[in-house]
DNA sequence: ACCATTTAGGACCGATAGGTACAAAACTAA
DNA sequence: TTAGTTTTGTACCTATCGGTCCTAAATGGT
């Protein structure tokens, strides 16, 4: 019927979403992603639409590649490593030079939720899902001992739902590694 | 000899630093500036120099004023009282529609801090400075009996310092009001 | 009154932002 | 081979960005 399109729609998305998580939505300029996916730029807008729009896309096939990773993590025996394995992802994501900045999520609540209804759904949506997950988790822990039993596993899973963020920005900032790795394990030890 | 300024610098700057404050660095436009302080572009460029010199001396001006109230609000007896009035404040901080959204430093943590060094100096020195500050009133609380002892005044503040900015990207993301008082109830508790 | 000096207003600058329009190119079905 | 359809490259658009420059207005000292 008509010229087939030159370029993998998904891997294009896959592209953008590693500038957006990586510089954020007003810090990535158009060229940023014609750059990055390889488009040109009619066919960025024929495909995604507007900048705003390829931001939702590329925001959630973040969030339903970062769902599965967090079960993936959190649903082994016993539970203790998981949980652990989970902080420490965060943390050794924002360090990593190329890879992202951490948590996409924490990144947008702080730049586009505040103003974007859209971004802000899914973001609550996201802590929910942590929080629940990180329950689970922490009851199955408590199930199999590795978890201190002296505390409920909704009031764990709440407190380490505040230090998730805390522990992203924290290390975002700068601060020396040994000072967030000690602060990481404060957290860690709240389980015990 | 000359004809004198028609503003009030420091006046201005405070007007600017709200401005940094609530919008951000880049959020913030030339005429934004221009439009809260009042002044002229030319005035405004040879009074504070770049739009990122003007950020650097604004953001200086909140850090000395919010040092100064923290400070005032850590300094009382019990202790107690005064940490949970100091955790409260960010939470409402950020609610709160126009006096700004919660620590402008830890907003900077995440918008400017990863790439400009002369920001993430200052806010290394201020997490430090907040931690330092907790830890001697928990010191002080655990004396007058306000705070348990069942823990280091280092380690509580530790953790606790992780909480601040948690609290603050939950409560920004426009989470529940109450799902936040919880997470915000649970820190607290670590107190007892 | 006048001069030296500094402020203030606004025109102007190049660069870049996100986005649109359009025509040529590439492909498939007939 | 050609008609019909979609993709793609490019030129173009307006708005705005941070920043500079120059002139005119305002002032205090002499």
């Amino acid at each position: 019927m008509a010229r087939p399109q030159a370029f993998d729609t998904q891997e294009a998305l896959h592209c953008a979403m590693h500038v957006f998580w990586r510089k954020g939505y007003e810090a990535t300029s158009l060229s940023d992603l014609l750059q990055a996916t390889g488009l040109s730029k009619s066919s960025l807008y024929a495909t995604f639409g507007s900048k705003h729009d390829l931001m939702l896309k590329a925001f959630d096939k973040y969030r339903t590649d970062r769902q599965l990773d967090m079960s993936r993590m959190l649903d082994v025996t016993p539970a203790r490593p998981g949980i652990e394995a989970f902080f420490r992802m965060i943390v050794e994501d924002v360090r990593s030079p190329e890879q992202g900045s951490g948590c996409m999520s924490i990144n947008q609540a702080v730049e586009l939720a505040p103003h974007d209804t859209e971004i802000r759904c899914r973001i609550e949506s996201d802590f929910q899902a942590i929080e629940q997950a990180l329950a689970h988790a922490i009851d199955r822990g408590q199930a199999d001992g590795s978890v201190t039993a002296k505390c409920p596993p909704a009031d764990l899973a709440k407190l380490m739902v505040v230090a998730f963020p805390g522990l992203q920005v924290l290390t975002r900032s700068g601060i020396e590694r040994l000072r967030v790795d000690e602060g990481l394990a404060l957290v860690l030890a709240l389980l015990d």
